[in-house]
DNA sequence: TTGTAATTAATGTATAAACATTTAATTTTG
DNA sequence: CAAAATTAAATGTTTATACATTAATTACAA
């Protein structure tokens, strides 16, 4: 069924309700279609978003903190996207050294390589 | 950081990735703003979406099967969902006598009270 | 009719997300 | 300087999601 369809079945009190459902599922809509995109490569969506913060900091380090200030999600959990990246040997990291509570993220080549690979294909998401 | 910001910082190889990009983060835009507003109501879009089947239906039952071909996220788990309705006393569910197999699920009065009451607050999310 | 296939829903399982809490380090204040 | 407050990151916990598998029932074919 078409978001169309599916929008069409209930009845609505007015079209202003009908369009702010319409956003809300043609959001979700994009968001599935996000997912099953970035999927054979291996991250989600909030991983793919920190390591674009990395790749624009041309190879320099970065705090989780600001890492997470640098993001669309605030809520999303920086530490855990980042302990991800790092298992896939995406990213490195290391204790900033002028201040021990903070940890410098900064991304490897493989990271760089996986973004630009990614953002090839991205004309095949563009339906 | 707003959209265009975090879309700004990196450079793209051209117009189209960066208008796909800015497509990919405005879906999750919304879908994020969705589900702060869903919260207070106590329920996912994902169970919101079936509730409206399910109002849609107006007051007849229907199969979970059906439900899932209805839905617009087909590999959900449309029993859970059900199940999750169920338990927040939204649906009813009987065993299907003509098919033993399946269960008809309906809505309750308290599910569409619950769909009218969103439906009004709507408005609050078109920002 | 009886065994096989197909269908319907439920359940198992692994991962991710949201949010709270904790731990460690640093800064501030009395 | 020592105690309290603040900050940075990690960890705990609950719930949801995606997908695979299973269990029960029905349909079908020999």
């Amino acid at each position: 069924m078409s978001i169309s369809d599916e929008i069409k079945q209930s009845s609505f009190k007015n079209e202003e309700t009908k369009a702010v459902i319409n956003l809300i599922f043609t959001g979700n809509f994009i968001v599935q279609r996000q997912q099953a995109f970035m999927k054979p490569f291996g991250i989600t969506m909030q991983q793919f978003n920190v390591l674009r913060i990395l790749e624009g900091q041309k190879g320099k380090a970065i705090s989780v903190l600001s890492i997470t200030e640098r993001m669309l999600d605030k809520m999303s959990n920086a530490s855990r996207l980042v302990d991800k990246l790092f298992a896939k040997k995406l990213v490195s990291r290391v204790q900033c050294e002028k201040d021990r509570r903070a940890v410098d993220v900064y991304i490897l080549p493989a990271g760089s390589a996986l973004i630009n690979q990614i953002e090839v294909h991205l004309d095949e998401f563009r339906k």
